[in-house]
RNA sequence: GCGCCCAUAGCUCAGUCGGAUAGAGCAUCAGAUUCCUAAUCUGGGGGCCAGAGGUUCGAAUCCUCUUGGGCGCACCA
């Protein structure tokens, strides 16, 4: 329980207490009511709109209500003072015992500090990443790993259970694609002459490997057989093998899914046959002409019927095929089966998507939404590109030559942390650019050292003082001075922080706020530069050495669970 | 032509389900290291929140339109 839900109870207990007294009508809506710090902390520690959110139903002015309701609020003890400020704001400060509190509270809890006390009891099903298992992970792919990784912690914090889930694509034309390319790499290792890689099959290095372990494994006897021999055999070998090297990528920004989903087992298991069915009965599903599109000139396109979703009920611009002509599924197709499928296991679906899926959203939701009957809600965060630069110049990556740039490049030259908290300093729905120059650096450009820095800082403090004798102690709280409660007070918004980020699905709030406290705690720090009876270390005064070390403890604690929630190490030195 | 996303300081970006005088970093200018880690800090200058309407006690935030930029628009994945 955060300081402000405490006060959310206290305000309540107003509430009803004026309720009581007729001021206000028994039936009023309080869920505008908010509290919250306000932004300027010369306003106090707390802050609500109650008087103002409020006064229109009770037929009075704000500012009247307001004092109504200071009123009562200043019978609390721990309240040392109540304000009514500009249009009806209720200001707030707090006795120092509640900071002192708080500082033992965020002790006592540790590394579960910002943690939701309690489960919520729902599950929740994040999707992310699940890249076509044709090759290694490019950058394209990084950031919405990172989102979706540190939002899939973030939920976890606050209270759901987490299925982190890769869709494997590896069903589809793509990784026929890929069985033929291995297929070439097979010969390649048995030491047929293949010269250049033909246009249409994957000419990766990365695919070599693969072809030598086929060669091993089977010897010669796929070489002068045809295709339908092995195309479904290499097909799974070789998915098998990128799907090891995606885990391998993955692991490398400390990524680790729960569950792996395969289309092919999906269709195996005939869930697009069941779902096409459900579909047909409830009217959803029917055999029709698309239109020809719009914008794009098509020489090759002639009308046909398909079996099609009636997206437009949704709000698509067309109905969608489910499957294609030669009968075989669509991507939707299979993509209505595999949500059908994580809708049974969760009661909540999240999707991280790369920006370039924008046009399919509509379809899939409007699918789930009808094969859930709305009960399962379902959002998808979509992720913006990121353009990579060098020095402020492009970096050019071409798919087709196999020269892009792919996330171990990345990650071994710039380091995990920095591509993680990097990824996260920017709305997820925005374009970012990524410069490697200005990211390696390293130096003062670079919030995530700022965040380290501080940490490191805390932990440095705490290793020196115990040199000298001084262990950190709650025992003197009362010793803290006005300058320590701020930094407590920074401290003590981080839960509600965690609980904004899971609730908007934004990860780079957390970003965004340990920026904060570390500019708090570096703030504090230099206060000591000028003026040694603010240092946290005083030789002459160990009590209140070891009250202030106990709270920079906490304030690195905060920082710690914080960095963790985004996957960033919390550096004990620099 | 249509759909989605974006537009806030010179640059890169925050801005709490609508709240008080719109913030931070970089850059720039002026300062702070005999002293717990200066990878840090303090202060100054810099804004028509793209534009125009609307909603209300109150709008950068919500709605409509316009402008500018990005992504997408086949039975591909």
């Amino acid at each position: 329980m955060t300081i402000f839900t405490k006060f959310a109870a206290y305000i309540d207990d107003v509430l009803d207490s004026l309720v009581d007294n007729n001021v206000l009508p028994a039936d009023i809506d309080r869920r505008n009511v908010t509290i919250e710090p306000p932004r300027d902390a010369s306003h106090g520690d707390v802050a609500t709109n109650a008087a103002m959110v409020l006064s229109k139903a009770a037929k009075t002015n704000p500012r009247q209500l307001a004092e109504a309701i200071a009123e009562q609020l200043r019978k609390f003890d721990i309240i040392q003072s109540v304000e009514v400020a500009g249009p009806g704001f209720l200001n707030m400060r707090l006795a120092s015992q509640i900071w002192q509190n708080e500082i033992v509270d965020i002790a006592k809890l540790g590394d579960d500090y910002g943690r939701a006390n309690q489960k919520n009891g729902q599950i929740i099903n994040v999707e992310y990443v699940s890249a076509n298992p044709t090759g290694p992970l490019h950058m394209g792919h990084c950031r919405g790993a990172v989102v979706g990784d540190a939002l899939a912690t973030i939920l976890e914090y606050a209270g759901y259970d987490v299925i982190r889930e890769y869709y494997i694509n590896d069903a589809g034309g793509q990784v026929d694609t890929l069985s033929r390319s291995a297929h070439l790499r097979y010969l390649e290792a048995l030491g047929h002459a293949i010269g250049d890689i033909p246009e249409g099959l994957y000419p990766g290095d990365y695919l070599i490997g693969v072809g030598k372990r086929l060669a091993d494994k089977y010897g010669d006897q796929y070489v002068s057989k045809p295709e339908e021999d092995w195309l479904i055999l290499f097909r799974e070998e070789a998915v098998h093998d990128m799907m090891d090297m995606i885990r391998d990528d993955l692991a490398l920004l400390g990524i680790k899914h729960d569950v792996f989903a395969s289309e092919a087992a999906l269709h195996i298991d005939g869930k697009a046959e069941k779902a096409e069915a459900w579909l047909r009965t409830n009217d959803l599903v029917y055999d029709g002409v698309l239109e020809k599109p719009k914008g794009k000139t098509l020489d090759d396109w002639e009308p046909v019927e398909l079996p099609l979703f009636r997206s437009t009920q949704f709000g698509d611009d067309q109905d969608r095929p489910i499957k294609k002509l030669d009968g075989k599924w669509t991507y939707f197709g299979a993509d209505l089966a595999y949500h059908y499928q994580k809708s049974e296991k969760a009661d909540a679906l999240i999707n991280i998507w790369g920006a370039d899926h924008a046009g399919t959203v509509k379809r899939i939701k409007a699918a789930v939404s009808a094969m859930t009957k709305g009960e399962t809600t379902f959002d998808i965060k979509l992720v913006q590109m990121v353009h990579l630069l060098r020095d402020g110049e492009p970096v050019k990556m071409s798919k087709r030559s196999g020269s892009f740039i792919t996330l171990k490049d990345v990650v071994e030259e710039v380091g995990k942390d920095v591509v993680r908290f990097t990824m996260l300093t920017r709305k997820a729905d925005a374009q970012m650019d990524f410069d490697f120059a200005k990211v390696v650096e390293a130096s003062k450009d670079n919030p995530v050292f700022y965040v380290q820095y501080a940490h490191a800082r805390i932990c440095s403090t705490i290793r020196k003082a115990q040199e000298e004798g001084i262990f950190p102690s709650s025992d003197r709280l009362d010793l803290l001075e006005k300058e320590e409660y701020a930094l407590i007070r920074e401290a003590s918004n981080f839960p509600r922080m965690v609980e904004a980020a899971a609730r908007s699905r934004e990860p780079h709030r957390i970003a965004f706020y340990l920026n904060d406290l570390s500019s708090a705690l570096h703030s504090h720090w230099n206060l000591g530069n000028d003026r040694p009876e603010k240092r946290f270390i005083l030789a002459q005064d160990k009590e209140k050495s070891a009250a202030r070390l106990f709270m920079a403890a906490q304030i690195g604690q905060t920082l710690k669970n914080g960095l963790k929630l985004m996957g960033v190490e919390a550096a004990e030195t620099m």
